[in-house]
DNA sequence: TTACATTTTCAGTTTTTATTGAAAATTCAA
DNA sequence: TTGAATTTTCAATAAAAACTGAAAATGTAA
């Protein structure tokens, strides 16, 4: 396997690992694209290597800044628009941690806490029920906290020298 | 908010939350609606409570016993076959994490190093790619003996304590 | 074994999601 | 300003994913 076809299944795989996180294919392989792009890149760079429409380009660069993971360059002399993803694989996983938080724990637990607000909670069933709600806003809270060591593990050596010894 | 709503609303943002995810919105439905049936239920039962065809409700019953989430149950006496999902959260938790390891940590592992095996290292651009594939593979590793951690977390007191001095 | 109940399969259809491409908006050098 | 280069938007279209329903397969009581 020579570079060009292993950067080629690169992008294709990360595409295929994008869509089973419940990621659009195409952003995922913006990003793949990004992270092994030595020099930063131009919106029709990524429509040629891709062979995508501009548009697709452009609403996927847009959604691949907003969670942070890319961003706009501007080099002087230059009309045109370029990109990069930052390299720091660690920095990348922390960012979707602290997105991901954001966007679907956070939400999660706010309908958690709404649930536990029903009428008669004598109701027959209603244990039960509140029981099983209670448990995922517990392991939400635990999750959430448990993120967080892991994005300050990411800055602290403390904290990640303690975490491996568990492994 | 009366517990049927309150019922309704779990099992449709549940769905939710499952596309989010890479889910199947309708297994991720049938997984909450037994999460919060207090006795086992039918095909039938479901093809009703969620209003969706026979077909669909079979078909995400298998993938959900897949998972290792929901189970047959023969009640003697009865034709139909029942079915239970395991209400310890801590559990469906682990459960998740062990079979997402296996379906893509493992995968991805194998991806990467097979990515490693490129002809010419010392190719222009060889360098920096390798680099990433690198980094990402020594991510992928952490995260899944994190993910051990926390598996074995669930069973060792200690170490879930351990855990919690960080949060 | 038969007859009926129940489960499984899957081709065809619907729904959802992603993509295109061209028009509109924006940017910027002259 | 003007106008050409570039970016953004979004209605129309295509592709992918999910769902249906009926036929086939399987299971079971008598």
């Amino acid at each position: 396997m020579n570079l060009d076809e292993a950067k080629q299944q690169f992008i294709n795989s990360w595409g295929a690992f994008g869509t089973q996180w419940g990621i659009n294919r195409t952003m995922a392989q913006i990003h793949a694209l990004l992270l092994i792009s030595t020099e930063a890149i131009t919106q029709d760079d990524i429509m040629e290597q891709l062979t995508i429409s501009r548009g697709n380009v452009n609403m996927n660069i847009r959604d691949l800044i907003g969670w942070g993971l890319i961003e706009r360059v501007i080099i002087k002399g230059e009309r045109k628009e370029y990109f990069t993803a930052d390299k720091d694989i660690w920095k990348v996983a922390t960012q979707i941690i602290k997105e991901r938080k954001k966007r679907e724990l956070d939400p999660m637990l706010k309908l958690l806490s709404n649930l536990e607000n029903i009428d008669d909670k004598k109701e027959k069933g209603a244990k039960e029920f509140l029981q099983v709600v209670g448990d995922i806003k517990k392991l939400s809270k635990h999750a959430d906290s448990l993120l967080d060591v892991m994005i300050k593990a990411e800055e602290n050596k403390f904290i990640g020298a303690v975490l491996k010894i568990f492994k």
